[in-house]
DNA sequence: ATTTGTTTACGAAAGTATTCGTAGTAAATA
DNA sequence: TATTTACTACGAATACTTTCGTAAACAAAT
């Protein structure tokens, strides 16, 4: 057993873990605010949301104001890790360096970018012959 | 515009569509057998999942049999890139890289993969030196 | 004190995905 | 021919997600 919980945030949910991942925390009114510039949603919807998302645990929430101020209950790192080893899993056939060719075909990178990734990958060769 | 319309399967859909591109092509029959093994749902599941996948245009089918014959309407590559695209875009902040490094990040891949990452590398850097 | 504005809580509607029971049909078999 | 078997079609139940209207609580302003 994994010691964190199969989580599993929803599409909407993942625009607020965005939103707060980025923000460290804040409040209904906050994230509506950042929300509404790219989706169309009415204030009662992120709300609902939010709450939801405090149910199953995802987010945090200070109620000791009037005002709740709520924060990400999960690591944005953890997140992507689970959502990426599952999308190999599901999607290449379990094979990440499949996904890792995938991704740099299409989305071209800058230099600076692949620089690191190369860096990265010379790292991890060097551990692997240890 | 793209030239492919934006599709999107569900978890189910990519569970039969990952079977169809493994096996070319196939019966309910089939399929469900191979789903069976991993899944617990009926055949009459399978069968109308199938169905609905045909009438959304994810799958065509060959009805000149009674037993129908389905096959994958959408490719592998092109799917998969949208898929990606989208985590890119919705989980990683726009930044391939980031998916990249996180990917070799946890899922340990063999020294073979690596270098044909490393090979693809190099040949990205030499297109856009051009 | 009343009004106005901001907030949470609640419930339910609407949309989408998944599941399966049942009926009908055609082919294979007794 | 009658029965069994394998398949498709259809409809509906269930579950999950997203959306929002409305009410209640509270604070600030008039």
């Amino acid at each position: 057993m994994s010691a964190s919980k199969n989580i599993k945030p929803t599409e909407s949910e993942l625009e607020i873990l965005g939103v707060l991942w980025e923000k460290g925390a804040g409040t209904v009114r906050e994230v509506h605010e950042i929300l509404e510039k790219s989706k169309d949603a009415g204030y009662t919807t992120t709300l609902k949301l939010m709450q939801i998302m405090h149910e199953k645990g995802l987010l945090k929430r200070d109620t000791s104001s009037k005002t709740h101020v709520y924060e990400a209950a999960i690591s944005k790192e953890n997140t992507r890790q689970q959502l990426l080893n599952k999308m190999i899993d599901t999607v290449f056939n379990g094979s990440a360096s499949q996904l890792v060719l995938q991704a740099l075909g299409n989305h071209r990178s800058s230099q600076e970018e692949l620089d690191k990734i190369k860096q990265y990958l010379d790292q991890i060769e060097q551990q692997q012959k240890k």
